[in-house]
DNA sequence: TGCGAAGTTGACCGGAGCGGTCAACAATTG
DNA sequence: CAATTGTTGACCGCTCCGGTCAACTTCGCA
């Protein structure tokens, strides 16, 4: 019942793009330095995360990626289910027809209770909430959100 | 993000034993038809219930395995953490010291605001509370509580 | 026009864990 | 003793994760 290191990987660079991306594009292979994520698969994780609309890219010298909001308009929640796929203890909870016989089952509904109480918290928490609370906690390391 | 068919089909199992076990001891083979769920494998989820003290069992000619508390005093998260680990989107929630920087880490707080919602919503249910709602919810089918 | 810098994509790979099985064994009843 | 039932260790196929590599495309700049 973990994440992988995808959503994890992935709020990092976003986060980081947050505090380090000013206007302009950043180069993924320097938020890999500062986050000291592999290059390679840094650029994995991006795919999912321009899908969602979440993030542009450029091509080209002078490239990289940038947000395509304003962190205070991200929520963790489509970071995650960018990478992470829904958010659900079970899968039953977004898709009653894949188990035969849901109708009658009665831990769906805790499931249920589960998956909204884990949404919520990420459906409330955005990228600039997040922000604010890096500038409070570590000013002076302002590199050091690992996650 | 989900949990295995360990903490599904234990659940199922210990719902079973609360629903049909009464007194004395439910041979695994019962669980097993009535669950449809393969006795090996079911044989296997055990291990890990009675080690955690929620089962007991006998071998031999009628034996079998017994829940051994009301399932009023059964919480749905000793069943999850006793077959799928403790509770948790990421290690850290639970143990600062897995992140060499977690004292730096804002999502961290995160991660333990999410790992508290979803604890509390198994702490706070009981095995009993899913026997109720199975009698109210599927009289004539007691059998059909798949998860 | 060409070079280099950067993102994109497909293929691949080792390892871990899940879901499941089998066989051998231990304990209990009758 | 035989039958029944739980216990344990070994094993297996599969999927997914984490990660790498190489080839390709696209862009800026000289």
């Amino acid at each position: 019942m973990r994440f992988s290191t995808r959503g994890r990987y992935g709020l990092r660079a976003l986060l980081d793009l947050a505090l380090h991306g000013g206007n302009g594009l950043t180069p993924l292979k320097d938020i890999a330095r500062r986050q000291e994520i592999s290059l390679h698969y840094l650029q994995r994780l991006m795919a999912p995360l321009i899908a969602a609309g979440l993030v542009t890219s450029m091509r080209g010298a002078g490239g990289g990626v940038a947000l395509t909001r304003s962190p205070a308009e991200i929520r963790l929640r489509e970071v995650i289910e960018a990478l992470e796929g829904p958010v659900a203890p079970v899968e039953c909870a977004d898709d009653p027809s894949c188990c035969n016989r849901s109708a009658l089952c009665v831990s769906r509904e805790v499931w249920t209770e589960m998956k909204n109480a884990m949404v919520q918290v990420l459906q409330s928490t955005t990228l600039q909430d997040l922000v604010e609370r890096q500038r409070k906690t570590g000013r002076a390391e302002t590199d050091m959100y690992y996650i």
